[in-house]
DNA sequence: TGGAGATAATTTGTCAGACCTTTTATTCTT
DNA sequence: AAGAATAAAAGGTCTGACAAATTATCTCCA
């Protein structure tokens, strides 16, 4: 007879039922907010024991897939997909990576002026009142006097985050929340001690200015130049830092 | 006595015991490598059992933040973060989200058109002799005949995914990656079998020989009007299939 | 002395069954 | 009929054990 070499599964059984219950969602024969078979009952289906089905099911709930509740007419049940929990996933992966140091700034600044650049002209098409308020908002907290360095900096993200709302593109915001959450601190932390914080303030009154009169390309060439500025002086302080400090980080 | 109100926690032990161990590795109290107690040992020092730190290890397993091989010198480890990882990550969560129709079909138009545009840019400016030789071989094959959809469609995206690595920039691939592999499937799904698609590779030529020449300007202009022209094409096949079957999908 | 193979030890992977906690449905009481 | 007690269902956790993989070590022979 004709051996059969192939099915020899190398893979762990608890990666294998996530997988399985995984393509079942994604192939639309397990719908949002079905409820999946018990615990007990999916492990007698599989035939493993109910610890691995739940380290399976962990790994799913932990990407957004499933969500459970106890008790009777509780259960595993496909979650609906949402662009927020997936934002804010990308966010700490992306924090993660610009903290280990695998992109380079000047990477950064460009990836940032250009997307932004886009939000731009997206917004001064599309926005509505409540973004311009939000936006203004930011900006007259950005003026006061004893603001901390902690809240200058949320507000600063807050800012270009409604800008990137203002645009009314979730896909694009999607794609934005990642790039103005992980990358804006890491320049803002070095930059704001050294320099006036009015000057961005102003920066941001100009590109929204722009923006209200839906003059899009004059908000993106502010968008430009406020980033290129942030930018220079980015990379004199990282210059600073590095020829004073040991390059090893102190405690 | 003042009595201690607060302390009382309602989140799961595997949830709390997954927050220390990911809290760690962000600040660099694990760093990349490193080796974290053996399970036994962690279920000891944090006062739970073993399935329960199994399930905390899963899950950030899952996030690609540790990864375990067994045996002597085996464990647990601390992964490096890559963007890779997190970019298929990424991916598979917004093909998600698009088929599930979170995302209505002008917003992915738009927000594609604008951000390939800056990739053209980018892309003009910032390219390699490689980087063009793969977009042109993707194109050649574009041209052939007998190539089945399924092909036609992948070459697309990898001509796409060519164009953002002409850019040079890590973090925007990062970005851009999610919306090709995304986006573009439902999108050319619908149209090709309905245009020709000599003419698509016709655009793609338009744009590499712009960007060859390192006209930026142009190559986001070709860009724009390739992208535009097949919205057009999708919104009317979109139309077509709407009013022609039955809008719950037939198995 | 050196190398190859057997063996032991270590660590993750899986299992079985039990009990706890939360939540809901039901039933009982007033 | 309203509200409180109760039972049941399901996820959450624990214990202890064994299986499988992998490496370090030891042994034996050349």
């Amino acid at each position: 007879m004709a051996l059969n070499y192939d099915e020899i599964v190398r893979t762990g059984l608890s990666r294998q039922v996530a997988e399985k219950i995984r393509s079942a969602i994604l192939e639309g024969r397990l719908k949002v907010d079905d409820r999946l078979p018990s615990e007990e009952e999916l492990a007698r289906r599989f035939g493993v024991s109910r610890p691995t089905v739940r380290e399976a099911l962990k790994v799913l709930a932990a990407q957004n897939l499933i969500r459970s509740r106890r008790g009777p007419s509780g259960g595993n049940f496909v979650s609906q997909p949402d662009p927020e929990g997936l934002s804010r996933a990308i966010t700490d992966a992306a924090t993660l990576l610009v903290a280990v140091g695998v992109f380079n700034v000047d990477e950064m600044v460009a990836a940032r002026l250009e997307t932004e650049s886009v939000c731009c002209r997206l917004a001064a098409a599309n926005h509505c009142d409540a973004d311009i308020a939000a936006m203004q908002g930011e900006i007259t907290l950005q003026q006061q006097a004893g603001l901390s360095d902690e809240s200058f900096c949320a507000s600063d993200v807050r800012f270009h985050r409604a800008l990137v709302d203002a645009t009314g593109n979730a896909p694009l915001r999607l794609m934005m929340y990642s790039v103005i959450e992980s990358f804006i601190p890491i320049t803002n932390m070095l930059i704001f001690p050294h320099s006036a914080r009015l000057r961005v303030a102003k920066s941001h009154q100009a590109i929204l200015n722009a923006i209200v009169v839906r003059d899009g390309e004059a908000a993106a060439a502010m968008m430009h130049n406020h980033l290129q500025g942030l930018s220079v002086e980015l990379t004199s302080a990282l210059d600073r830092r590095a020829s004073a400090h040991n390059p090893i980080k102190s405690p």
